[in-house]
DNA sequence: TTGTACGCGTTATCAC
DNA sequence: GTGATAACGCGTACAA
């Protein structure tokens, strides 16, 4: 049988509580009593029992992420990053997909009356979900967001996606495009509104005028920017340049292209955003923006782990963004 | 507070036991009194509380996927598959990545030290492990494996990929081709060598001399798809048709034939093998075969679901593949 | 068929 | 700075 607190306390001479004082950190507690009690946990080959924790203590020492619908690259991004800072602190992972619409409360619900974490990590578009924030607060509910349309008031962590999209497409009008398309993301997401403000920030900064035309809604998925890229080729004048508010989209984008026979980047340039294994192993390689999406979970977590170790811990933490010039962006043919 | 089954029992006027006996499905209960304890149940809005179950049932209601380095898209589909049925049978999904080589044991005990799951679903390479293997017989831990080298003696969940292999293959001789070469996937899969098998059984069943230079071994990784196509498309006498070991090699081979100017299915016919969504993203559509990954991810756990149950409960369930003929192959140019 | 009493391995309250 | 001892909420011999 495994060793319980018990065991070591009379290995190392002293009470459970002391040695249970020591396990958490607590003060109070002479160096020497505590090395004792750690020789007798190194020794014995002691493991805490989690069950027995959580009952006693109040709390699960696991994390949730909650997602409802999410690329999956992205989602596996994330998760690892949670995994690795889980790890670290000695967290439990807890997977939290939760349905859409009248469905994301309840199932919110129902995860926190089965596995009880002591805190959640939230991508968007949950992120912003106003019914799932005010749940939260009501409940008391430690969270950290991810990408938070608004950072303000909350933990977490964000990127610049404005500043990136902006020299994304600096990078084509540098390269002599001037008909550039764009094909938004979904209107929940705050990186929608981010990446079409740098859009416009950018042609305005070049001089380019906005053509409505040129910007076509798209979802974030595949499919949507099939439908999308095609609006776009189809217009009387087709842009030289497409920048897609994700590599899934751009993938579409290559797709629709071949179809009509254009090559990437000689008849038309793409870019995407986030910088997905796709982006790598599409031909011609993607120019896109790299997002430190695994590093983001990571971050995330800590930041959730300090908030949930004080009321008033944790930050909103920017990271930093990469513009990735491959080989599906140059100069426009002249007509 | 929330209502404990002591709340449960005042209310229905039984005693704990009565309402854990109903709880827990176990006999010796009147139906009558069944009733008014779940009438109980719902009029409270009682959960059982995890941690105190875990910690008198001495089990943890949580079961692992254990993995070190699959694919990512397969790893998201297994879980996936996983959470359902984890969500339907209650019990918990636990993340076990472990390292590799002589990282693997240790990791894997520092899970069951931490969180204690019930029992493992095992994906490949781990599935053949022995010293995974024998670790887990050794402790008694339940597990169940997806897609082992050896299915007798196991279960979980498998596809009889050597006949997929075949049909997929007959597809390209029914076309016209005739030199088929084959990258192969990484040794320690028993995916590499039943892909494998199939080939040369249907080169067989064709007539045609199984060529060794043909045949190129591979990682499954993009990468390693890369090497593998252009040693193929430097031969004197190159391949009219790839057949890669899975999706993620076959992209590369798209990449490869881009880079020299070869149009896929024009000059080279190509197809791989799992039908990720980059066989549906790609252009031209990747001919591929239809692995039910998730479904496998489901059917894995709540077979060992049953085993946990039972001792000798569970099997070993065989699920339908099907060849995904898209637009990546055509019958061969003339010379 | 139903109920009592104890144990699971921690944390936490207080006294010392 | 340290230690008895009572929770924590549920499962389960054992008794009835």
């Amino acid at each position: 049988m495994r060793s319980r607190i018990e065991d070591v306390a009379a290995v190392a001479g002293v009470s459970i509580k002391t040695v249970s004082r020591v396990l958490n950190h607590e003060p109070n507690v002479r160096a020497e009593t505590r090395e004792r009690v750690m020789a007798a946990v190194t020794r014995l080959g002691y493991k805490p029992n989690l069950s027995a924790r959580s009952l006693a203590g109040q709390r699960s020492y696991s994390l949730a992420l909650v997602y409802n619908n999410p690329s999956r690259n992205y989602l596996m991004e994330i998760q690892n990053g949670m995994l690795e800072a889980c790890h670290a602190h000695h967290y439990n992972l807890i997977l939290g997909p939760v349905g859409i619409g009248r469905h994301t409360l309840p199932d919110l619900s129902a995860l926190f009356e089965n596995s009880r974490p002591d805190g959640v990590v939230l991508i968007p578009p949950l992120t912003d979900d106003a019914v799932v924030l005010d749940w939260l607060e009501e409940q008391e509910i430690p969270y950290s967001s991810i990408a938070p349309r608004d950072p303000d008031g909350h933990i977490g962590v964000r990127m610049d996606e404005t500043t990136a999209v902006v020299e994304l497409i600096a990078h084509l009008v540098a390269q002599g495009h001037r008909r550039i398309a764009h094909i938004k993301g979904p209107r929940a997401h705050g990186a929608c509104q981010w990446r079409h403000a740098g859009y416009r920030q950018a042609l305005r900064a070049a001089g380019i005028d906005y053509d409505p035309a040129l910007v076509v809604n798209g979802q974030f998925s595949f499919e949507s920017g099939i439908t999308a890229a095609n609006a776009l080729l189809d217009l009387p004048e087709p842009p030289t340049a497409i920048f897609a508010a994700n590599d899934d989209m751009a993938a579409a984008v290559y797709r629709v292209a071949g179809q009509r026979g254009l090559r990437i980047p000689r008849d038309l340039s793409v870019c995407g955003f986030d910088d997905t294994p796709i982006a790598g192993h599409i031909f011609p390689a993607l120019t896109t923006v790299r997002q430190p999406t695994s590093s983001m979970g990571t971050i995330a977590t800590e930041q959730l782990i300090e908030r949930i170790r004080a009321a008033k811990g944790g930050r909103m933490v920017t990271v930093d963004h990469a513009v990735l010039v491959r080989e599906s962006t140059q100069a426009p043919r002249r007509r």
